[in-house]
DNA sequence: AAAACAGGCAACCGCTGGCCC
DNA sequence: TGGGCCAGCGGTTGCCTGTTT
């Protein structure tokens, strides 16, 4: 079978040779220092006069998920991986809009940490992953347990002075973790994913139930994060809260028990060494 | 030590919708 | 109004690397 990496359509080959594939180095160069000179604009311009030979989309998607300064990369904290199992749960593979709500990350990423990580898992428990079975799993038993690391986090790691967040650009919390605050937990406007669902109707947290109340809340203005801690007036996140560990062992409002039990299935899993949520999530210090 | 396998992820593909002429 | 161009999005592919046999 031919490489498709290395085809090309009759529209591209006919001007000028188009690269394909894996980026170099002087390619990212390139792109970087022409776009922090000149910013975005249009992306076949900008692959234009930046000299590379790629298309526009190859380069905006370049960018975007992996140039762009305020990208922040390494392994998800259990607080976005707690956030995006929920706002999974309520807009589904709405990749691009889960991304807005996790500063930094690209709905790339985001996508192929559900493909990868929690696909993986549904698999394990053979049920499907977008399904109410899933869910309830998630809500009984991996959300406590993300929700217990974020807690030996907090206790261990909160030390506003000491970002090891491993993003260059990490000084201070990026601009979007403003709007992100400010869109998904005091909004009231109905963008909030803990609010809203899609419909524009109002329901509770699917995984994080009572978040928005506050005896959940730990001090409002400390963010608690396995690798950065901020402490900042008016910046709230998702990592801010430390819920009472006790709800979310409670099942919620599934039916699980008509036809196959998650517990059951939870039980069943805990002979397999996969099942083990510090591999399964992938928590390193 | 080498081959086979599996997982993770970067990059591409194709579709859709918005904008402009 | 319709066609072309473009950006953005979700799905998919295939390479790379680590692990297992």
């Amino acid at each position: 079978m031919e490489n498709p990496m290395k085809t090309k359509s009759f529209e591209e080959s006919e001007e000028v040779e188009l690269r394909r594939g894996p980026w170099t180095l002087e390619e990212d160069t390139l792109l970087t220092n022409y776009i922090l000179q000149n910013g975005e604009g249009r992306w076949n311009l900008v692959a234009k006069c930046a000299g590379l030979k790629r298309n526009g989309k190859s380069c905006r998607l370049r960018w975007l998920n992996y140039l762009k300064p305020d990208t922040r990369r390494g392994n998800l904290t259990p607080q976005e991986q707690l956030l995006i199992l929920e706002l999974h749960s309520k807009w589904g593979n709405r990749w691009s809009k889960i991304a807005q709500y996790l500063p930094g990350r690209t709905d790339n990423e985001i996508k192929n940490y559900w493909r990868t990580r929690v696909q993986k898992q549904a698999r394990q428990l053979n049920i499907e992953s977008n399904s109410d079975k899933f869910f309830d799993a998630v809500r009984s038993f991996w959300a406590p347990r993300l929700i217990e690391k974020m807690e030996q986090n907090s206790s261990t790691n909160c030390c506003p002075q000491n970002n090891n967040n491993n993003n260059n650009n990490s000084l201070l919390p990026p601009q979007s973790y403003d709007s992100m605050s400010t869109q998904t937990y005091t909004d009231t406007s109905g963008q909030n994913p803990g609010l809203s669902n899609m419909d524009g109707s109002s329901s509770s947290s699917t995984f994080m139930p009572d978040l928005m109340t506050g005896p959940h809340f730990i001090d409002p203005n400390t963010i608690i994060d396995g690798s950065m801690c901020y402490q900042e007036g008016n910046y709230q996140e998702l990592g801010g809260y430390i819920p009472r560990m006790e709800e979310y062992f409670y099942m919620g409002n599934s039916d699980i028990g008509t036809e196959y039990h998650v517990a059951e299935a939870y039980e069943d899993v805990t002979q397999d060494p996969m099942w083990n949520m510090d591999n399964i999530w992938q928590f390193r210090e």
